[in-house]
DNA sequence: GAACTCACG
DNA sequence: ACGTACGTGAGTTCC
């Protein structure tokens, strides 16, 4: 029978450096946790063993590559990405009924000591798994040692028995010890004797055997006078630190090898773990889906069931879920219960009137549409509200938010149980947000939001779809010139699309120079194309080939299998996924339409509006200076907008120490990208990038910035210094985005995280002030214009199709209520204009 | 599925 | 001394 005994802190240690930082959107460091598994599964598979445990020191991993990947060790030796994972690490390997011993006063190696010892006592082997070539002292004809060591990307573990560690140092396991009280071991701080490294060490061990063997025989002759001298001085430091190496199989657990048999995974605990740490893959691999379903406690209460004749009548608000399978929960005071949408289509009754409370409403209003069901109202949206208490989560499932809230286990294919749990969660999501000060935000901003965003998706808008053929036609034929210009060049056909080829071709067989690289080879982006585009007549090709095959593919192809029979097409807004509080568009991506070159913006004029009306685009200018400055008070750049001076022009004036008058364009589009760095979070190094000055004249454009623009330097620092301290950042409106890598110890993580504690209530700002003013203009439309209808949204710019009559008074419209969405300390000002196409109405 | 590239604000 | 801008989604190649 053979047991396998992970020292915890070691393996952890070792899987925190050989994995990939991982980190779960809201903020939670996973890959130490994730290293572990995997060098666990793969030992595991090795050795198959009849029994697993690990050992833990009480006070955390040791932590001893200090100048490793620029992360510092805290005040306990161990950085603080590692000890977050910690706990979590404990609650896995107990979901996997992996038993931990740890023991007040005692180090894990001296638990593993004590289990290799009560292994051989009754007659087991033993493999110790660590990092720590310490261990190998305790190897024995019944005990293993398999070594783990990891680099970046790659981890091995080496089988170490008493043969092979004598083959390897020449001498038996147990003389490790004395080994080290010769030659010492500074990251244990175990002193040795100064002056005697590894070599030495081992010759003496050769000839004398052991500690006590050289000390007996000091006078002998072949130990040159230095070194005798040495040995001598430093006697007492010798012992000791045989002492200090000596690992004590004495540490009082109560361990029988029988205890740590391998028992099968707690599989509801782990899914729920693995849910939580976002491993997607793993919950495959260990065969945990379905588990949500399989052992889960039923937190219905039977005989609380009410048939469907028993839902009571009239308007109390009731819970709806839809589960995937197109059951429908219903819960309300009185219970729940399980529907099919036709009961429910017969008996309306029964949602008639009622306040609906709903997870992710917008999706499920979509679905209760299909289903037959019509509304466009909610009470409560259950995912909206966690979403807003933390935004950074990748998904918002009914199940996570009953373990984090409700301290239940809930399978989201459950209607009945999901429908009650999302009626319990309301009160307390309620609560949360009170207490975050977000209740104003969710109930004035993003719950009503949904009606406008669930009527938008639904009107969909207009594509010329003969025009967007022809055009995709016109493209393939340039595609096809450019495409045999380019092989004639490269004398030869090849695969343009494939970074591997293009970089094979351009840098080895045409041999261009090299401007950067990926992890994986060269670098052939737009960046590096502009930089060769005069060194080979081949660049240019690439650059439009690219430019082509982009328009082609995403646009004129991908648009035109979104088209619906209607000819119109229809986004999703996701008012669930991005950190600060933006929407994104998906499927089709309508937010990224191109506009920057000429070329590409022709697609705008694919989109149309429907018979006898026109397309009003409406835009807010320059929103997210205007946020900075009105949350910073910046009085130079506060006095510019009221004035309605150029912004960029100002900046211009202020960083070059020139009259505005006198601004040459040159120096307006640098200072444009000052401007956009400082919302960014800028860096000399990214700004010189971007417009191709040196990085010393790059810094002196950011001095002389934040020189003139004293307000913006001021809340640059106090916003950064506030989120560390209470650990996010939050927008104008009160939505807050967490950021727990402001405290990192590794320099690239926190200063990543210094620049989104800085933009996120800017971006996040703008984000809450043109959602609030798209529910004032469905509000207005709808009032006023009724014919008027809200159909797009792109961060800034709403787009608004009208009948062609009234478009003048429908664009002044709009444009006030963007203006007067909110009073800031300076104005906004958003420009309608009209056309036939986006393209014209821009 | 990861990596790369590129479209937008 | 570090390594280099914020936020998204989609198409393609390659392992």
């Amino acid at each position: 029978m053979k047991l396998l005994i992970l020292d915890g802190n070691s393996v952890i240690n070792r899987a925190f450096f050989g994995v990939r930082p991982l980190t779960t959107r809201d903020g939670l460091y996973t890959h130490a946790i994730y290293g572990f598994l995997n060098i666990l599964e793969k030992v595991e598979k090795e050795e198959q063993p009849e029994a697993i445990c690990v050992s833990f020191d009480l006070h955390g991993p040791t932590f001893r590559h200090l100048k490793y990947d620029g992360y510092k060790a805290n005040r306990h030796g161990m950085p603080e990405e590692l000890a977050m994972q910690m706990p979590v690490m404990k609650d896995v390997l107990r979901a996997m009924n992996i038993p931990i011993y740890e023991c007040q006063g005692w180090e894990a190696d001296d638990v593993i000591g004590t289990v290799g010892k009560i292994c051989s006592n009754n007659g087991w082997e033993c493999v110790i798994v660590t990092g720590d070539r310490d261990s190998l002292q305790l190897i024995n004809e019944n005990v293993q040692v398999k070594l783990v060591i990891s680099k970046p990307g790659q981890t091995t573990a080496t089988l170490y028995t008493e043969e092979k560690f004598r083959e390897e140092y020449g001498f038996e396991p147990k003389k490790l010890v004395d080994l080290k009280a010769l030659m010492g071991d500074s990251s244990d701080n175990i002193p040795g004797v100064a002056g005697v490294g590894p070599k030495t060490a081992k010759e003496l061990l050769a000839k004398f055997g052991s500690l006590d063997g050289v000390y007996e025989n000091l006078e002998d002759p072949s130990i040159r006078p230095k070194l005798r001298e040495k040995l001598e001085n430093d006697r007492e430091n010798a012992y000791l630190s045989y002492d200090l190496a000596t690992i004590r199989p004495e540490a009082p657990i109560d361990f029988a090898p029988e205890d740590a048999i391998v028992r099968p995974y707690n599989k509801p605990e782990l899914y729920q773990l693995f849910q939580k740490l976002e491993f997607v893959r793993l919950i495959d691999k260990y065969g945990l889906r379905g588990a949500e379903q399989a052992d889960v406690q039923p937190v219905r209460k039977q005989e609380k069931l009410p048939r469907l004749d028993t839902i009571p009548e009239g308007n109390s608000p009731c819970a709806v879920y839809l589960a995937a399978d197109g059951s429908l929960g219903f819960a309300c005071q009185k219970g729940v219960c399980v529907l099919s949408p036709m009961e429910i289509r017969m008996d309306t009754i029964c949602l008639k009137n009622r306040e609906l409370i709903l997870h992710d409403c917008k999706t499920n209003l979509h679905r209760l549409d299909q289903a037959g069901i019509s509304f466009d109202h909610c009470a409560f949206d259950t995912a909206l509200a966690a979403y807003d208490l933390n935004p950074s989560q990748a998904d918002y499932p009914v199940s996570k938010l009953a373990t984090n809230f409700l301290g239940m286990t809930v399978a989201d294919g459950d209607a009945a149980a999901c429908a009650e749990a999302v009626w319990n969660l309301r009160p307390v999501l309620e609560e949360e947000l009170k207490k975050n000060g977000m209740e104003k935000l969710y109930r004035e901003v993003e719950l009503p939001l949904c009606a406008v965003l669930y009527r938008m998706e639904n009107r969909g808008i207009c594509i010329d779809t003969h025009q967007l053929k022809a055009f995709g036609e016109m493209l393939r034929q340039r595609i096809a010139d450019c495409e045999s210009l380019i092989f004639s060049y490269a004398q030869g056909p090849f695969n343009i699309n494939s970074t591997k080829q293009l970089g094979e071709l351009l840098f080895e067989k045409l041999g261009l120079p090299p401007v950067k690289k990926t992890k994986t080879g060269y670098s052939t982006n737009a960046d590096v194309l502009e930089k060769l585009k005069d060194k080979h007549p081949i660049i240019p090709a690439i650059m439009d080939y690219r430019m082509l095959t982009k328009l082609n593919s995403t646009y004129a192809e991908g648009l035109m299998k979104a088209v619906a029979a209607d000819g119109r097409v229809r986004t999703t807004f996701q008012n669930l996924v991005t950190a600060t509080g933006r929407l994104s568009s998906t499927e089709p991506n309508l937010q990224n339409i191109p506009v920057r070159t000429d070329l590409g913006a022709e697609i705008r004029k694919m989109f149309v509006p429907k018979a006898g009306c026109v397309l009003v685009d409406a835009d807010y200018s320059q929103i997210e200076l205007r946020v900075l400055a009105h949350i910073s008070q910046d009085k130079v750049m506060q006095e510019a907008f009221c004035n309605g001076t150029d912004i960029h022009t100002l900046t211009a004036s202020q960083v070059f120490g020139v009259p505005t008058d006198q601004v040459t364009p040159l120096q307006r589009r640098h200072a444009k990208a000052v401007n956009f760095g400082i919302v960014y979070g800028i860096s000399e190094f990214s700004l010189a990038e971007d417009i191709g000055v040196t990085r010393y004249e790059a810094r002196a454009y950011i001095d002389s910035y934040l020189e003139k623009y004293q307000g913006v330097r001021a809340y640059m620092k106090q916003v950064v210094e506030q989120a560390r301290q209470t650990g996010y950042t939050e927008t104008l409106f009160g939505r807050r985005r967490y950021i727990p890598e402001l405290k990192s110890s590794n320099f690239n993580v926190r200063s990543g995280a210094e620049r989104i504690a800085l933009n996120t209530p800017i971006q996040g700002t703008a984000a809450d002030l043109i959602k609030l003013a798209m529910i004032r203009v469905e509000e207005a439309l709808n009032r006023d214009f009724p014919e008027a209808q809200l159909l797009l949204q792109v961060h800034d710019e709403l787009i608004v199709e009208c009948p062609e009559a009234i478009a003048p008074q429908v664009a002044q419209r709009i444009s006030r209520e963007m203006e007067s969405v909110y009073p800031l300390s300076i104005p906004l000002t958003a420009e309608a204009k009209y056309g036939k196409s986006w393209y014209d109405a821009k």
